[in-house]
DNA sequence: GAGAAAATTAACAGAAAATTAACATAATAG
DNA sequence: CTATTATGTTAATTTTCTGTTAATTTTCTC
């Protein structure tokens, strides 16, 4: 599920927000520093902020700016009780995806963290992953298709689970390269043929779940 | 430059709107009935739309509904009168991206479309193409037309929607070949011919969507 | 450190697509 | 109306890409 972060020190409206986000079913962390906020935000691992402006130690727009120098792309939005055209502005100028301000209903935030996560495409962390008659668990690395365990090794695991991800759109050699190999590989493309053969091998040498688009990559359907 | 189109039947605003935009650079369309602008928002070639909740003959949330069943990922801001959370969690609801409540700033919406174009990959404008009963998924390379799929070649599928993203206009053959075979492609320019021929084949041997003009080059209507 | 498992490289055959070539047909200038 | 040119169409050829297998290297396990 998403992870959210929020930064905010009124104290009240911290807890209503995170009461509410849990409930829905989001993992929810808070923190009521400035400073110590933008280290658990520099992470990287929340898809998204809930950046309150004022706040002691450090304050919003600088924590904005900074986590977006350092590419952090979570989907941040600020919270302000101030309703001024310039901090709207300068907001979205330091890196804000969203700005609202208080009093706000809480609905409407739920509702645009919900926006802002579908935008981008991120609360696909599931831990079950279903794909037709497979489906994939993805803490204990097994892949179950119908009743039968299929004995997957890890490459072919991830392959799988990018695949699956990603379904529908077509993924280049490349792509799969720099995602599954990492960056600094730079051996030859072809390596991915032989997973996907072998992964089309194990999971049914009759259906064609995966398919080649010749001339671009490979796509599960 | 990004694409943006406006539907607001308040001409004052759609204008004040349009003409910031336009200030900035990017390409404006505006439609001031919902139907109209629906069917314009439908070709799938904006990068942000800009809507409006009352609209003559097709309301703001049944367009933005609509959109989004035909997989149309324009970045969607909602724009109303009525600061109504029921409304605001609907639009969201709907599918929508941003949701600003008049009277707002000019600078604020500005702001905000800024974001949603960062926010967004920008190669999600272009990932559904929409000509006449042709649907064409530039992420998983598929073609629909009606509810067929038609198989193209790579080539094939690149020059398709080459031309349907230049809808209207000629390209030459050297066009054609600078931006689909690279530069150095010194060939005969009649591999063109061939790949025209072909894909008018598939797509329809009746109707001729591609139009030759003689001694200049070829284009979609 | 030996043995097993997995990952990677290499090689080759077959299939698909791109390109060339050749001829047929249609459009246009004179 | 004819000659010329551009385009349509088909077939043949070449090139590229992928599937597949086997061999080699690396990693892991005991």
């Amino acid at each position: 599920m998403a992870q959210i972060l929020i930064i905010e020190d009124e104290k009240s409206i911290q807890r209503m927000i995170e009461y509410d986000l849990k409930q829905i079913g989001y993992n929810v962390d808070s923190e009521l520093d400035g400073f110590e906020g933008y280290k658990k935000a520099s992470s990287g691992k929340y898809d998204v902020i809930i950046l309150d402006l004022m706040l002691p130690n450090m304050n919003g727009m600088d924590i904005c700016k900074k986590l977006r120098s350092e590419e952090v792309s979570s989907y941040i939005i600020m919270l302000t009780a101030i309703d001024d055209e310039y901090n709207v502005v300068q907001g979205f100028e330091v890196g804000a995806d969203d700005y609202v301000t208080k009093p706000f209903s809480p609905r409407e935030l739920t509702a645009r963290i919900k926006a802002g996560l579908r935008g981008r495409n991120v609360d696909k962390k599931t831990d079950v992953l279903k794909y037709n008659d497979i489906t994939i668990f993805q803490s204990s690395y097994e892949v179950v298709k119908g009743k039968i365990i299929v004995d997957l090794t890890l490459k072919e695991f991830e392959l799988l689970v990018f695949l699956v991800i990603n379904k529908g759109k077509v993924l280049s050699r490349e792509q799969l390269l720099t995602n599954l190999w990492g960056f600094t590989y730079d051996g030859d493309s072809r390596i991915v043929d032989v997973h996907i053969f072998k992964l089309r091998e194990k999971l049914d040498p009759q259906a064609d779940y995966i398919k080649t688009v010749r001339g671009v990559g490979y796509k599960i359907i």
